[in-house]
DNA sequence: CTGAAAGCGCTTACAG
DNA sequence: CTGAAAGCGCTTACAG
């Protein structure tokens, strides 16, 4: 059997209550205890049972990240940077991923249902009327990752901001006949808007360019979407001279029909990804830096925040984009 | 407050045992009974903790999962079929990434120290055999994924079998100057061997061919590695005509070095990936199926097992790979 | 600074 | 089939 407090406390004679409190470091310990409580259970092997804690505590020490299937890469960068922020804290992360809308809306109820864990992270997904409300009953404290939501904290990207970073830089570079693949905005949610639709509208109207409706396209968040979208651009009378991807995967996409089309990039056309791969950066594309990490790191210290202090209020923190500058994009040929 | 068992058990006029009974779907429990404290239950919106259950039951229902960053896209995949195995179980699934050496020591550590789950299971990473022998000192079942060790259970896929797969595809196709850009099977341990080394020489002995020392290149697990290895091979006095890759991640990079130098795929050179990616999948790459989801779903059913019935022995369970015939392999130029 | 004791919300023999 | 009770291993007032 496993050694408990109560074997602890026997060979080092004290109460289990000093046992308890070296554990938790409190400062009521003398020097003396505490060595003895140390050397105890150094001797008998202690490990403090974390469900027994957890129990007593009535805190789970847990979190729990919701991570739907298109987070792709971004997942294990994510998970990283959670499990950095939880570092020094003995908290522990649980899993939940998700794949289509119907499961989604199950695991956002199991979520609050079954209340296993401290916190929620939620990443890049947004949040249903009934999960915002329930969490909010329940008083479970929650922070989204790159996706904002007025009813509770997030940390996230400016996409907006971040597609008029990419489109101005390609105005920059000359481009005229600029278009957008684009993704949806709530993947979940076949009416929301495009991630970047406007971020790259006024990008165009800011550099006095009258943006064209058939150079927005909405295409699915994968390299066959945006391969689909790309074979639809270059069939255009006016094939655009620069796209903007709302994705690396879809910018993968776009590449490679541009490269079976024969069209050089960037020579004949210059592409923007979003979002880093490690194949865009193998590839040299251009793209926009998400801070993926540092975005998960941020957010689970401010839910560690609210899990203590639980009157914190709901806060929207922005972490910036950069573009990484690479080979494939250039002035558009005259 | 939320309710407890016992306003459970005070609203529906029965003990707490049962509607403890009523919970664990216990048959020692009449119609009747049940009946009232369902609806007991339903009227109070009661949901049991999980934290008091694992706790009274000394059972944490939680299982570890264990993996290495160099799994990248591998991650997704495996956590989706380890929760599809877990689904009707009311296990919960507790992730821990593990990066360079000494991390995945400490995570190997505490995993057999805090026993906060009751089983784990290690993605694609070899077990140390400090972690071996406290494992079996704590008596925590263990399943492996697509590492083998013989003291315990893993389910995965024959390397060597697959590599020799892949090369004798290659042999068949009439290659006969073919390289091997393999990577290291314990990326954590310098000294390893290579994963595919043996299944490609296997292959190549079959076929009366014989194996070439400047063919086989161990690279770094990553398309940068397979790049270099692939500008190495292109520089020798006979090249090969065919490249089998341990990994996608590798494959890309072979290719995007092929295409720089002006070698065409398959026309010049044919390459075969190992377990299958997204990108690799659009990008018509010749691969090793890995099923990655089955190795996932049938470790993780095993590992159940294994909790319920601590006395079921280690077991190796291989799963067939299969290979992706694609756009990237033809047969030798004359 | 310290120990004895109550309590956390379940599960599980036990007696009936 | 059922209820009262002990027990799981901690934490946390409480009294000293």
């Amino acid at each position: 059997m496993r050694p408990t407090i109560a074997d602890v406390a026997r060979e080092a004679s004290v109460g289990i209550g000093t046992v308890s409190r070296v554990l938790n470091r409190s400062p009521l310990v003398s020097a003396a205890a505490r060595e003895r409580v140390l050397a105890a259970m150094d001797r008998l092997g202690y490990q403090p049972s974390a469900t027994a804690r957890a129990f007593g505590r009535r805190r789970t020490h847990t979190i729990e990240l919701l991570v739907p299937l298109y987070a792709g890469s971004v997942f294990l960068e994510t998970v990283r940077g959670v499990e950095q922020a939880l570092a020094d804290s003995n908290y522990t992360l649980l899993v939940r991923t998700v794949g289509a809308t119907d499961e989604r809306d199950r695991v956002f109820d199991e979520c609050c249902g079954r209340a296993s864990s401290d916190g929620v992270l939620v990443v890049w997904m947004a949040p249903t009327d009934a999960f915002a409300d329930r969490l909010a009953n329940v008083g479970i404290p929650v922070v989204l990752l790159n996706t904002v939501d007025s009813r509770m904290s997030s940390v996230a990207v400016d996409h907006d901001a971040a597609a008029e970073q990419a489109a101005a830089y390609c105005l920059g570079l000359g481009h005229r006949r600029l278009a957008l693949v684009d993704r949806l905005e709530d993947p979940y949610n076949r009416s929301s808007r495009g991630m970047c639709e406007r971020g790259y509208q006024h990008a165009l109207t800011t550099a006095g360019v009258t943006p064209r409706a058939e150079y927005t396209r909405l295409a699915e968040f994968s390299a066959v979407g945006g391969a689909a979208a790309m074979d639809a651009l270059l069939q255009l009378d006016e094939p655009p001279t620069a796209v903007v991807a709302a994705s690396d995967a879809q910018a993968v996409g776009v590449i490679e029909v541009a490269r079976i089309r024969g069209w050089s990039i960037p020579g004949d056309v210059s592409v923007v990804g979003y979002n880093d791969s490690e194949v865009a950066r193998f590839l040299g594309l251009t793209t926009v830096l998400v801070p993926v990490r540092d975005i998960a790191r941020e957010a689970t210290a401010r839910l560690l925040g609210a899990i203590s202090d639980s009157h914190a209020a709901p806060e929207t923190t922005y972490l910036p984009t950069e573009l990484a500058r690479r080979r494939t994009c250039g002035p558009p040929r005259r």
